[in-house]
DNA sequence: CGTAATCCCTTCGGC
DNA sequence: AGGGATTACG
């Protein structure tokens, strides 16, 4: 633990009940974390006890992982990491009885808005007229939820934001029960099928800890500390969970309020600055020495943050010092920016002796990665992508899920239609007709037997849910099986790209099963792990896939999804007009507010050379950047302080460029020969 | 009547 | 890229 600095040491050694340790970006955040952990267990806690929670999968596995390392050989037990979510699925998994949920099924926002669909039924015309697609609904109810807000509460902010005072209570009245009946009716059938959506997973253990002291008591014994990692973006269902903890275990939390980027989904930082009144017998520490950065990548970071009109009470400090200043790069368009990059990045690996992985690309979305991702298979340059879809939402593999999910729950109706759909012959009528009966069965077995002489489906429909059901213990088993008979049909509906994309997909589907036994736990993990991917996943052993493993590549990363990341060469892509703030969060102060912190986060990943892109005539620019390069004062970098960065204006010619034709339009020999 | 094929749209971010 | 609505097909 040498390497602590003196807070750092403070922090990990906390002696008190409850902390908050205040850590700006690059201050030792992860460090911390684990320095606490390793600390509480050479005093003698049980490593068992301890349970660290982060917001992704891969920043858990880091954390246990690097625990693991310092600690050495001497022990067999570690602690463990989860998301929020995958605790939650565990204790749910663990604690039947406990929790009332001996058989359930998780489901994803897909099938929320399946649900949602079913329910609005005939009152579609309904929703129509008010613009609220099951889609928007879904977002509502998970909003109310998120923030523990109320329907009238929910509906005022979310959907009336602009509406004037004296007409809100009309709109409410014409709306509010409309919308009432509907997330009801949801709500029935998520308990008819016995369905759990991802707020339920945290909202049902909340609920139960919050309410009974037997609960507690149970529960409580399986834990001494909770260690939170991005504390600034737990929302106040997560806080629900977390509660009840405060009296039973010890809170050991971290965060930055200046990275909060999760507001979307309910998060509010500024519980964090309320934490000692929520937490009865907490103590607040603050770091703020940037390891990380130079001064130069500092200053900007600083700057954006200094302009906002919120107070985040921060100017981290650079312990390292100065080195080179960040550059504005002006491209035309989002070619240009890929060729630069992919040109600053072969220069530095063939120049000056980096690796690939000494480069992360940062963008607000993963759309605006297209064309970079091309020109860096163009270039041969590798690369891994963070965030975006997960390995689990491709549809080849949610079919495969279907017939997991009904062999796991005969309830599952949305399940049953994928799977059923699926087969040739079947369409959605039959497939509703089927489900009246399977539904009504006691399980699987009976659904079979049902299938094999009521329905129209071929031969392998049914050999697959036998081949699953008879594999319940070894899912690995269970999930070649499944493969084998429906690799046929499934070759057929993605004849396009099956071979090259689709088809390797399941040997690592099969590699992943092998360490359940329990089909729902399988399911449900995998669906939560969206770092699941060849190249990437915390739960697949590296050595285990040999094929396509670049151990240097490039990270092109959503900035969501880097927390906790950081490399001595950043590139923040596309950081334009209309982007950064994203043109949907103009006019709303706290969603501009929200977009600058995503940029901070950005800025902050960078150790020594930061590059920053702006495309000039993007068609998001185009009408907010004047010709000499000026901006319209809704963008950040809009008085940008000229001595802070370099500017660059960066624009190549892809090819050998040719200044006058020196071939006649369409005078070619197409080189058929016609004798 | 039920299923398959075609076109169109998506509004970021992620467990 | 995938799902929804619409149209074509059997």
């Amino acid at each position: 633990m040498s390497e602590l600095n003196t807070n750092q040491l403070k922090a990990a050694q906390f002696e008190g009940k409850h902390l908050l340790v205040l850590a700006g970006a690059g201050t030792g955040k992860t460090r911390t974390i684990i320095a606490r952990a390793v600390y509480l267990i050479s005093k003698g806690v049980d490593p068992s006890k301890i349970q660290i929670l982060t917001f992704t999968k891969r920043a858990a596995s880091e954390i246990v992982s690097r625990v693991k390392a310092s600690m050495g050989e001497q022990s067999g037990k570690n602690p463990t990491g989860s998301t929020f979510h995958s605790w939650c699925n565990q204790l749910l998994y663990n604690f039947p009885n406990v929790f009332g949920t001996a058989k359930f099924t998780i489901i994803d926002e897909d099938d929320q808005v399946s649900i949602m669909k079913m329910v609005c039924g005939n009152q579609k015309e309904a929703f129509k007229k008010l613009r609220l697609k099951p889609r928007k609904l879904v977002d509502l109810y998970s909003f109310a939820r998120n923030t523990k807000r109320n329907l009238t509460d929910t509906l005022t902010v979310k959907l009336f934001d602009d509406v004037p005072e004296n007409e809100l209570e009309e709109r409410l009245a014409e709306v509010k029960p409309l919308v009432e009946s509907i997330l009801r009716k949801y709500e029935m059938k998520k308990r008819e099928r016995k369905y759990l959506d991802y707020d339920d997973m945290i909202q049902v253990v909340a609920n139960r800890l919050n309410k009974d002291p037997k609960a507690r008591q149970i529960i409580g014994k399986k834990y001494e500390h909770l260690l939170i990692d991005e504390m600034q973006d737990t929302n106040p269902l997560q806080w629900e969970l977390i509660r009840p903890f405060q009296q039973i275990c010890h809170l050991f939390c971290v965060g930055d309020d200046a990275q909060s980027i999760y507001a979307f989904r309910g998060a509010d930082f500024k519980n964090i600055h309320n934490f000692k009144k929520n937490v009865k017998d907490a103590e607040v520490f603050r770091l703020e020495e940037n390891y990380r950065s130079t001064s130069e990548i500092l200053d900007v970071s600083n700057w954006l943050l200094d302009k906002s009109t919120l107070n985040y009470e921060k100017r981290l400090s650079a312990v390292r010092g100065s080195g080179i200043k960040p550059k504005i790069i002006n491209v035309p368009n989002e070619w240009e920016e890929g060729y630069f990059i992919a040109a600053k990045i072969i220069e530095n690996f063939t120049e000056k002796d980096k690796e690939y992985n000494d480069h992360l690309i940062l963008s607000r979305s993963q759309n605006y990665t297209r064309s970079l991702q091309a020109i860096f298979i163009e270039k041969k340059i590798p690369f891994e992508t963070y965030g975006g879809r997960s390995f689990m939402e491709a549809a080849h593999l949610k079919d495969v899920f279907s017939a997991f999910r009904v062999v796991n729950n005969n309830l599952d109706e949305i399940a049953w239609v994928r799977f059923l759909t699926f087969w040739e012959g079947i369409g959605e009528i039959s497939a509703a007709k089927y489900i009246q009966e399977l539904i009504n069965k006691e399980d699987i077995e009976e659904c079979i037997q049902w299938l094999e002489e009521g329905s129209k489906g071929p031969f392998e429909m049914i050999e697959t849910l036998k081949g699953i059901a008879s594999n319940m213990d070894k899912i690995d088993k269970a999930v070649e099986a499944a493969y084998g008979t429906m690799q046929a049909r499934l070759a057929m509906k993605y004849v396009q790209d099956w071979d090259k994309k689709r088809k390797p997909d399941f040997p690592i589907l099969t590699l992943l099963a092998r360490n359940y036994s329990n089909l729902s736990e399988f399911i449900t993990e995998c669906l939560l792990d969206n770092s699941t991917k060849i190249n990437n996943s915390p739960t697949l052993k590296k050595s285990e896939i040999q094929e396509n493993k670049e151990e240097d590549a490039v990270i092109i990363s959503t900035v969501h999804s880097a927390k906790g990341l950081e490399a001595s060469t950043c590139f923040v892509l596309n950081v334009s007009p209309k982007v950064y703030p994203s043109a949907w969060s103009l006019g709303d102060i706290e969603k501009v507010e929200e977009d600058r912190r995503v940029l901070y986060v950005a800025l902050t990943r960078a150790k020594d050379e930061l590059f920053i892109t702006r495309r000039t005539s993007s068609i998001y620019a185009e009408d907010h950047v004047t010709e000499d390069g000026s901006a319209v004062p809704t963008y950040f970098l809009n008085e940008f302080p000229e001595e802070l960065t370099d500017q660059v204006f960066y624009s190549q010619e892809k090819g050998e460029s040719v200044d006058a034709p020196i071939a006649n339009d369409f005078d070619f020999d197409f080189g058929m020969d016609f004798s």
